[in-house]
DNA sequence: ACGCAATACATCGTAACACGAAGTATACGG
DNA sequence: CCGTATACTTCGTGTTACGATGTATTGCGT
């Protein structure tokens, strides 16, 4: 998928991604990746901005005699999925107006 | 709308907004405007990308004593355009991931 | 015991890109 | 003659995704 078209995508989705539960890295980039793929850089810098925008708190914590980073999704990074919804109908909007016929054409 | 999700739409709603007929600067960003607002120094980079890209062609041409730059589409732009309709299937993906409720929520 | 893949997180430099600011120049209405 | 709309250009800046690289531990195979 085009890089350009991710950026809007990848702060939401990593968002999504914690929302049902809490998680860490790795698994993050796991669970996106049949739906959107992006590297561990990537990541690590959304979470870090996410966590600066409030959107997300951290929480470090041992599993298996390793330190583990876990994320869990704030009200406002709640509210950043539902302001989402709003966005995707301008971008339905938008889609109609890139792929619409020329009027007479058909 | 959120300036990251823009990046992505740009190029092709510029494309689609010379793609029933040629069109120049000013009058491309009064036609975008109503689905996506872009500033004069954001189209220009745009324009030159895209025919760098040869997805589109330039020709200038006198209009009321004054210089216009003309923006015709080429069947590279229209390709463009095709595959946006595959990504935006990804998005769509995307989006059903990002607006999923969690499983047994309601 | 040793090596190697997987797990887990961090840092750095780079390139793409949208934008505001500012500039240049002409047409036109009041 | 002045302000507004038209029309295009250049420059600097901030955001951002990514590859490369580094560090460290666990666990499995042999």
């Amino acid at each position: 998928m085009d890089i350009q078209l991710k950026r809007g995508l990848l702060d939401v989705c990593v968002l999504a991604a914690i929302k049902d539960s809490d998680s860490y890295g790795y698994k993050i980039i796991k669970d996106m990746k049949p739906y959107i793929a992006l590297s561990e850089s990537t990541l690590y810098t959304i979470l870090k901005r996410l966590e600066l925008a409030q959107m997300l708190t951290v929480r470090t914590a041992e599993h298996g005699g390793r330190l583990r980073k876990y994320y869990r999704i704030t009200d406002r990074g709640l509210q950043r999925i539902a302001d989402f919804q709003n966005e995707w109908n301008e971008m339905l909007s938008i889609y109609r107006f890139v792929t619409k016929e020329d009027a007479g054409n058909e």
